[in-house]
DNA sequence: CCAGTACCGTACCGTACGGTACGCGGCTTC
DNA sequence: GAAGCCGCGTACCGTACGGTACGGTACTGG
């Protein structure tokens, strides 16, 4: 019951230390070699035999699916502390979702990553594109619109729909950036200019929607 | 000099009205089956053989290059109107670039050629990702700039850089909807909600750049 | 009326890749 | 230390699909 069980009916459980290494394996090799992952790669680069890969994961999009899930698992890192709310932590809790948004999309993991989903989702089958958008787009809104409800209550900021107050704050973030790397744009993102963007983006978004202390 | 002259050098002249039939269905193709387009299909949907098709388009990218060039030939269609500029003109100018590319962006085939130039970019020859760039985010950039150029002459807007201003209007508009749709996400944007959310962008971004008469 | 050309339809080839089968070494369990 | 698994490596199969070859038909130019 320890080893077996980890590939149960639904194939939803965490993965072994030793399925972690390979879907690892897949992540390297999606980042080097682009998107033509072959079930033989896989096995070679994670020393392991197609038949286990197989056992273990159904099919190609099994493997595929597990991979994407691993990868959403840990980016999850969000600081959801709550408090009281000045219009300070206010505008540090915006920045914090935006950078490490920004910091997200502009990962070569998530550009490959999103490639294999959006492509998936031309063909049939929408899971991947389904599990990466709940793990993206939907998860931030649901870690942020509860931050700007916060700022509403506190009277910090006045909107009528949280959802459309948060897709602005998204665009404002996002700008180009996404579709840009998606379609193989070069465009180098380091660590300044991403605070440097993210902070215009708050700024925007406030003046879009702060309220001048009441 | 005729026929034979279509079929030149580089392949970028305007393609023969038979070929423009079969640059048609392989659109049609695409839209109705998703992406794993396969050249036999082609050939039958067009009714043509695939030797013509090889003939006329050198391989598979080829037709694919030529498909998304012939469909951005379409989509130019652009009201550069001249003359002078007053907050209402402004407005409506931004409103009707809002508009188109919102049009754009949601419809099916905009979708569907993304997605091809999206994986197309994930797996060598990023040809198909730089013109689908070109034509999308990079044409609308190149013909809003002009407009906000002449709206910061005319005293109406504010800014240091057309670039960075334009990539926020970018923003303001598209919002999560272009990588929504990419993934597969239902999202069913009909004209009157198109016009609502162009209207909103723009009147954000005025909030944003625009100055009260001086 | 006879080339020559363009192009359709179909049959064909080669290969890459998803998926399966099997043999063998190294564990755990009794 | 024998029995039984797990999982690695490798060889293998089937097929879908990109690309080519070829025969047949219509049109054009001389």
């Amino acid at each position: 019951m320890t080893a077996t069980a980890t590939r149960e009916e639904t194939g939803h459980e965490a993965p072994s230390a030793r399925q972690q290494a390979v879907l690892d394996a897949v992540l390297a090799l999606l980042v080097e070699e682009g998107d033509q992952l072959t079930m033989d790669a896989v096995a070679r680069r994670a020393s392991c035999s197609k038949e286990t890969l197989y056992k273990w994961f159904g099919d190609r999009d099994g493997l595929l699916t597990a991979t994407v899930r691993w990868q959403a698992s840990r980016v999850h890192a969000g600081r959801d502390a709550g408090g009281p709310l000045d219009a300070e932590t206010l505008r540090e809790r915006l920045l914090d979702f935006a950078v490490s948004w920004l910091d997200v999309i502009a990962g070569r993991t998530s550009v490959v990553l999103n490639r294999i989903a959006i492509a998936h989702a031309g063909s049939r089958k929408g899971n991947l594109g389904a599990i990466v958008l709940a793990n993206g787009r939907l998860a931030i809104g649901a870690r942020v619109k509860p931050v700007l409800e916060a700022g509403r209550a506190a009277g910090l900021l006045a909107f009528d729909d949280g959802e459309t107050a948060f897709r602005t704050f998204f665009g404002l973030v996002g700008r180009d950036i996404q579709i840009r790397l998606l379609l193989g744009d070069a465009l180098e993102l380091d660590a300044a200019e991403i605070r440097r963007d993210a902070a215009r983006a708050v700024d925007q978004f406030l003046a879009l929607y702060g309220r001048a202390r009441p």
